[in-house]
DNA sequence: GTTAATAATAGTAATCATTACTATTTAAAT
DNA sequence: ATTTAAATAGTAATGATTACTATTATTAAC
């Protein structure tokens, strides 16, 4: 894989970034920087980021969202504002209990638990 | 709500299959039933019945999966076959833990697990 | 430094899943 | 039977992503 400075730029944008983003918002970020850069480009350098194993992908629903943080970890969904935050959920424990019940070699675990983080909640009582 | 044939179908297309099928293969097996039957009405439907509480959605990557099992479970996904398969793996003790360490209010929580099923692994000795 | 080979790009077209629109049909209350 | 509005079929539109292609840019060899 040769240099591209494009693809250096979409790396930095997603690597400087705990939001999670979109495709669409990495293009914005970018085309800051390159005013020309073309969608195809973003979406060609983040599969191929992805498949070399630098980046995360995951669906937020039916959307691609693009992640820094290649250690298996788990995410919290608030519905309110839609911010996604990274926590650690799940063990090898559980990936043990998968062979054991069901006889199920695991490669990936996701768990997504969508909720109110504790800044949307209206609490009964100050 | 009122009655129609199409959402009656529909539903029971959901309900007498564990293969969390796409709105087209549901789309396919109507047709057979209901010749001119149209895509939109099986999307109109499948979210009219969630929507009731009668059917689930998820999202298997990019693509909306129906489910007839509106109780909370997991998933395994094998690689290999793609089939996908209903697991009890969390329980209240993880929201419990969700809030107690982030303060974080749940209100759905979704564990895939992808990997290989044990009718695809080469085991080493037979 | 120049040349040659080809990976990567910008711009655009195409695809796939899903939703929106609209004239017509149909369930069901009166 | 008449009336009212929910539901439908068929089609158009949208949004995310991938495919295509002529041009540009990186890198290795001379
Ligand atoms: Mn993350
Ligand atoms: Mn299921
Ligand atoms: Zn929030
Ligand atoms: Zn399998």
């Amino acid at each position: 894989m040769r240099f591209s400075k494009q693809r250096e730029l979409i790396k930095n944008i997603v690597q400087e970034t705990n939001s999670h983003p979109t495709a669409y918002w990495i293009f914005n970020k970018a085309k800051k920087k390159i005013s020309n850069i073309s969608l195809g480009t973003i979406y060609r350098n983040l599969n191929k980021l992805n498949k070399d194993g630098i980046i995360d992908i995951f669906y937020d629903n039916n959307i691609a969202r693009y992640d820094w943080n290649t250690l298996s970890h788990d995410h919290l969904k608030c519905n309110k504002c839609g911010k996604i935050i990274d926590v650690k959920m799940h063990t090898k424990e559980l990936q043990k209990e998968v062979w054991n019940q069901y006889k199920f070699e695991t490669e990936n675990i996701e768990i997504t638990i969508s909720g109110t983080c504790k800044k949307h909640m209206n609490f009964k009582e100050k």
